[in-house]
RNA sequence: GCCUGGGUAGCUCAGUUGGUAGAGCAGCGGACUGAAAAUCCGCGUGUCGGUGGUUCGAAUCCGCCCCCAGGCA
């Protein structure tokens, strides 16, 4: 059903959902009717380490239409949602400058939010800020390190859930590292694409079907050699907790690796957690974009 | 056919001397501002196999029936 009409000029088109949704197939069909490129959206495909476990378009995709931010870090290298943020906006302003429509198309549905409704302007924390706040973390316990959080920036730490460790820590590293609040920083902040110039449209399709979709198409990852990718990543011996080392599948197809877990266990891992992850994905679209447009598939 | 042990949540199972049921896993709902494929918060979702009976009251006791697994034939 249509909540929002598209306006004749605009440009851009944001193409979201969950995994296994059939986005990738769909921007693509689409890029070639319309002359236009592909951003990826995507925060696992922008990692050039993982081709077939993170579901990237292949070589012969990429090469039916020009396709943006895939595959382009390395797994060492720490990508976030503000460098994902300024590395899109320059890849749509270089495709605005070539007279072509985009489509921006990924599950990230925080990058979605920070083009759509803007991303707050902080400046990077130190890397030893981080380790610090982390090691206290670690050493006050949560109720300690709250009462600290409290004494810098209370909205912060009113707001955010029992053990949630990880928005704890990264309000207490913005307000020692920049002296202002977490709160005060997300105040106020522009969208990074002006009202008008986007459409969205969100892909939404059966649950049952998704993740039959899901299923499959991790049986078919196994297939087109998911366990070598694994393999070839695990024996970088990268710091496990590097945003690429996160990536649905890399746990359990390592575990399967080094012997501790059956195949048959590893596959029906990797399909539940990408199953739970779909369904995170479902929420934050029902409860964070609710008047884009919906498709059933 | 006979004997024995079982049928309780999607699955595996608890369930006191009768007081209309609860754990784990699975699942579902939600939050979300530089790790977001991340990080968290919340929620038992049930003709107790069926049907009669005893009882103020039955998952629990009794009868009959159905189903499953072993054993004996």
């Amino acid at each position: 059903m249509i909540r929002n009409r598209p306006s004749a000029e605009t440009k851009i088109l944001l193409l979201c959902g969950p995994t296994a949704s059939g986005k990738s197939g769909l921007a693509l069909a689409h890029a070639r009717a319309a002359g236009a490129e592909i951003v990826n959206a995507d925060s696992m495909q922008v990692y050039a380490d993982l081709r077939v476990l993170t579901a990237r378009p292949t070589a012969a995709d990429e090469a039916l239409a020009p396709h943006h931010l895939y595959g382009v870090a390395d797994a060492a290298d720490a990508w976030s949602v503000g460098r994902w943020l300024r590395a899109a906006m320059a890849a749509l302003e270089a495709i605005a400058a070539r007279g072509r429509p985009a489509i921006v198309v990924g599950g990230t549905g925080l990058y979605f939010r920070a083009l759509t409704q803007g991303l707050a302007d902080i400046p990077a924390v130190p890397p030893e800020v981080r380790a610090d706040v982390a090691d206290r973390f670690q050493g006050l316990g949560e109720a300690a390190f709250r009462a600290r959080l409290a004494a810098l920036d209370p909205a912060s730490e009113a707001r955010i859930a029992p053990g949630d460790r990880q928005r704890l820590t990264r309000a207490l590293e913005v307000a020692e590292a920049t002296g202002r609040s977490l709160s005060a920083w997300r105040g106020a902040n522009a969208p990074a694409l002006a009202p008008g110039t986007w459409s969205a449209l969100v892909i939404d399709p059966p649950r049952d079907e998704l993740y039959a979709r899901i299923d499959a198409r991790l049986a078919a990852m196994v297939e087109s050699g998911a366990l070598e990718e694994v393999a070839a990543l695990t024996a970088r011996g990268l710091s496990p907790g590097l945003p690429a080392l996160k990536a649905l599948g890399v746990r359990p197809f390592a575990a399967q690796l080094s012997g501790a877990v059956s195949p048959a266990d590893a596959l029906a891992q990797a399909r539940q957690d990408t199953r739970r992850y779909a369904k995170r994905q479902l929420t934050w679209f029902r409860g964070q974009t609710p008047d884009w447009l919906r498709a059933s598939s």
